[in-house]
DNA sequence: CGCTTTGATTCAGCGGCGGCTAC
DNA sequence: CGTAGCCGCCGCTGAATCAAAGC
């Protein structure tokens, strides 16, 4: 289905006057206009930019996945000032509440930093950065908890610094109005490196290249230049570590506060860690497991058995081995492992060639995994706890880092294992090997005082770095893409949760230029200039449907898109203002959403459409990710599409708790919370593939419920059967049986139930006979086993007569109407909590929660909430959420907004 | 390049349940 | 004999880990 041809039709630069009068016609002729008009929507008037933001979902459902096109609206409704008494599911954003927000705001926004103190270091700790004779090994052991670490420089790296990304940004090719760059200019990169559009057009003419696809070869000026100014600010402000010893004692250091911090130019000043853990060496297969090629088993020299081995351990896996690229790439790189280094040799030494993978049979290797599996799991529990122990103390060395004297959490300090690349989606290379990673291919970086950590015996280093531009601890590139992999700190260090604070409040301050931008975007929409209308018409999405920012993607990566790589296919249009986006994103996540939109944004994109651009066809071939960035950037500095990802996210979290009231139990506050979390998910389009045990445990919670309801109305005949006249007292419909269980379902439902009684009955009585057998003892007679299945067939005779006689005996001692009327209370009580839980469980089973709490809702928000609603935080962060955002649990009260 | 964002996979711990024991 | 309380098992959920993909 990918279509992987890039074609070339452009846009005029400027859009005519007649194409603006036809579009407002509404010429059906033009851009793929599908006819079917919604009759639920109204006639639409307003043009002034306040579609919804946020999904008007109905009750938390989101019908509009999947194959289900439907259900989901933005009803371009109206936007009197009455918001307060919708209900919070259809509440949507207006510009007037954008407004309000920010008004209310904006006394509150930034502390000055003036008043903020620096931090200082503490004797204690001086002593420790400076003690290089210690190994850090040893003292990382010891490190109970190291204090403040020595600050520099002030609010002038920071406006250096942003100066330098000013500078970095200019150095981008981007005119719109400039068609006519000379293709020479846009220069091809040597290397395989990620492209980076810059905007550069190429010729109408030329119809085979791509548009957007040119590279500039930017690095070197960029790193260069900016460096100078920022190293200068940050050269001067260094404070002495006395002034800092000082400070410390007076109050805590609110090190993610500290601008000096994860700024962008220098990271730290001593860095002492003690590299990376390699995985353990392959071992080779015992003598018995063999790959079988074409009937004979084959002894492969252990680095082809060893990728043999990657692909016979996942057999298991449908998804890949059923997958034809997948087989096809793997194939081709197991043959290069084969041709270096010999095939096979069957019993007798022959050689065997291996040259077709439909005659390779990984079954016996895949079964000996599979064994060794079950072993590992079926060990004892001390065992399998002492080998736990066993590889902790092993790796306790590299967990943690001395960074400016305080220790940090390293995060993935595991050198990635060789395996198979799987890649998401439909990725070109799936299947290939992703090959063993030595230490020569590894660089560290670490200050310059510090004692780099031995290569392992026998090895050395590709490099030793002093990088303290880098926030990296190791990196080494991985073979299938060429990509740079990163050893860094755990997302509760330090510098991660700076740079988090940093984020939240770049996305708070978009909120002073929101208004500014959507007045401009507004206006753009009608701009003669192709290039303005098309970048106007790609904000718009961005802020209003949160789509990403969309940079171009080579052919050798899978074939997803966002906002300025949309294609003419993935978005269809319906009139009068109906969009429909249908597309896979990153990861290959589809995005499906139909919307309304302003007038104005639909007829542009029907002229962006227009023919002769078809299927293929970029819609925005006017514009780039780095253009559009550069606009916003002139807004606000550090301002990107990304940005609005957050500021949406997190500002409609905020709205929905903010209007939350505080009513009832701790269970249903965070139920409250996890739902205003899920509409923001759904906003970001965060989805997780239904787990394929999904149906199974709906069907067995509804089935549970069923039997619930069922006792019910068993409950209800006891009543009549204690008291007949209470049928006429509490009316016949009390009694009626709930329609969906018919005959037929009640006489499953008796059988399951009687069966499952019996397997319980059955268990149990083997389990004491093993017991009793275990002890020395004699067993108990098959007798004793019929007589107690007996309950079970009582039952089930109870039933019988149950069914056929219509009445049901009353149960229980001393049955009376109160009691069971207690009774039945009590089953509704838990047929409704059931019911809710079970209606949670299906609107959340393809929506991630996860993603958008750790990386968009800004955390201070739920702290906010716990405090407000007195509602402990653990009910929302998990201890690992609790100490990456450590920063925002200590920097807010209850008053606090984003 | 270097960092954040992302969903899948793997792992661990929690809660429910039945059984057993002590009273 | 009935019952309260504790223990161990099991299934499941949510947390941690992982590595790819995006900007």
């Amino acid at each position: 289905m990918a279509n992987r041809t890039r074609r070339t039709v452009k846009s005029q630069d400027r859009i005519p006057k007649a194409v603006d009068r036809a579009m407002d016609k509404q010429l059906p002729s033009n851009g793929h206009i599908e006819p079917g008009i919604s009759v639920r929507m109204g006639p639409v008037e307003k043009l002034d930019g306040d579609a919804p933001l946020t999904n008007g979902n109905n009750n938390g459902k989101r019908k509009s996945r999947g194959s289900f096109p439907n259900g989901k609206t933005y009803k371009d409704n109206s936007t009197s000032g009455e918001e307060d008494d919708i209900p919070l599911s259809k509440r949507r954003r207006t510009s007037q509440q954008t407004k309000k927000v920010q008004d209310s705001d904006s006394d509150m926004d930034d502390i000055p930093l003036a008043v903020r103190k620096p931090p200082k270091a503490t004797a204690a700790q001086i002593g420790a950065s400076s003690d290089s004779d210690t190994p850090l090994t040893e003292r990382l052991v010891k490190e109970k908890e190291s204090i403040e670490k020595a600050a520099e420089k002030t609010a002038q790296a920071i406006r250096a610094k942003e100066k330098a990304a000013g500078a970095k940004r200019k150095a981008k090719v981007e005119s719109d109005s400039d068609d006519d760059v000379p293709l020479a200019k846009a220069k091809k990169p040597k290397v395989p490196i990620k492209k980076t559009a810059n905007g550069v057009k190429k010729d109408d003419s030329d119809s085979d290249v791509p548009l957007k696809k040119k590279v500039t070869p930017k690095k070197t000026k960029v790193k260069a230049e900016p460096a100078t100014p920022a190293k200068k600010a940050k050269g001067k402000a260094v404070k002495t570590e006395e002034d800092q010893a000082v400070e410390d004692e007076e109050e805590e250091y609110r090190w993610w506060e500290d601008p000096t911090k994860g700024d962008g130019t220098k990271k730290w000043n001593t860095l002492e860690h003690n590299g990376v853990v390699f995985p353990p060496p392959y071992e080779p297969l015992p003598k018995h497991v063999k790959l079988v090629y074409d009937g004979v088993p084959v002894t492969l020299h252990p680095d082809a058995e060893e990728v043999a081995t990657f692909y016979g351990s996942m057999l298991h896996s449908t998804v890949n081995v059923e997958n034809p690229t997948f087989n096809k790439n793997f194939f081709e790189d197991f043959t290069t492992y084969l041709d270096k280094t010999g095939h096979g040799k069957d019993k007798a030494g022959n050689t065997i060639k291996i040259k077709k993978f439909d005659k390779c049979d990984f079954k016996p290797i895949f079964e000996w995994f599979e064994a060794e599996r079950a072993k590992k799991k079926a060990l004892p529990a001390a065992e399998k706890k002492a080998l736990k122990a066993e590889k902790d103390a092993a790796e306790a060395a590299y967990m943690f880092c001395m960074w400016d004297g305080r220790k940090q959490k390293v995060g993935n300090f595991r050198v990635e294992p060789p395996g198979l690349f799987r890649g998401r989606g439909e990725h070109p290379k799936t299947g290939r090997v992703k090959k063993r990673v030595a230490p020569e291919q590894v660089t560290l970086n670490i200050g310059k005082e510090a004692k780099a950590p031995e290569a392992p015996a026998g090895h050395r280093w590709k490099e030793i770095k002093h990088d303290q531009e880098g926030t990296w601890l190791a990196m080494w590139q991985e073979n299938i893409n060429g990509a740079y992999k990163y050893v860094m700190l755990a997302a509760n260090s330090d510098i991660k949760g700076q740079s988090d604070y940093k984020k939240f409040e770049k996305a708070r301050e978009l909120k002073k230029h929101i208004d500014r931008i959507r007045k401009d975007y507004q206006k753009d929409l009608k701009s003669e200039k192709m290039a303005d209308r098309q970048r106007a018409t790609a904000i718009y999405l961005i802020d209003q449907f949160a789509l990403r920012a969309g940079n171009e993607k080579g052919e050798d990566e899978a074939d997803t898109v966002g906002c300025c790589s949309l294609k003419f296919q993935h978005v269809t249009l319906k009139q009068p203002n109906t969009v429909v986006f249908d597309f896979l994103g990153k990861d290959s996540i589809r995005f499906y959403d139909e919307v309304q939109v302003d007038l104005q944004v639909f007829k542009n994109l029907k002229i962006f459409k227009k023919p002769p651009k078809g299927e293929g066809d970029d819609i925005f071939d006017r514009l780039t990710t780095s253009a559009l960035n550069k606009h916003l950037t002139s807004y606000m500095p550090g301002l990107t599409a990304k940005v609005f990802r957050t500021y949406n996210a997190s500002w409609t979290m905020a709205r929905l708790l903010k209007d939350m009231k505080a009513v009832g139990s701790d269970a249903e506050k965070v139920a409250a919370y996890n739902a205003a979390n899920r509409e923001v998910a759904v906003l970001c389009n965060h989805k997780r593939t239904v787990a394929a045990s999904h149906a199974a445990s709906m069907e067995k919670l509804n089935e549970r419920i069923n039997g619930i309801r069922y006792q019910v109305w068993r409950t209800k005949m006891m009543m009549i059967d204690i008291d007949p006249k209470i049928k006429k007292k509490k009316g016949a419909e009390f009694f009626e049986r709930p329609e969906d269980l018919d005959e037929e379902w009640i006489k499953k439902h008796q059988e399951a139930v009687v069966e499952e009684e019996r397997t319980k009955t059955q268990k149990k009585f083997e389990k004491q006979n093993e017991k009793l057998k275990a002890d020395g003892e004699k067993e108990m007679p098959d007798k004793e086993l019929k007589q107690r299945l007996q309950v079970a067939n009582d039952l089930e005779k109870k039933y019988k007569k149950e069914n056929k006689t219509g009445k049901v005996e009353a149960e229980g001692k001393g049955p009376t109407v109160d009691k069971l009327d207690t009774k039945i209370q009590t089953l509704e009580q838990r047929i409704k909590t059931m019911t809710v839980q079970a209606e949670d469980k299906e609107g959340n089973k393809e929506v991630a929660l996860g993603t958008s709490k750790i990386n968009y809702i800004d955390p201070r928000l739920t702290v906010v909430f716990s405090k407000k609603f007195n509602v402990p935080i653990e009910k929302f962060f998990s201890k690992t959420l609790r100490e990456k955002f450590d920063w925002a649990i200590k920097s807010v009260d209850e008053n606090w907004e984003f």
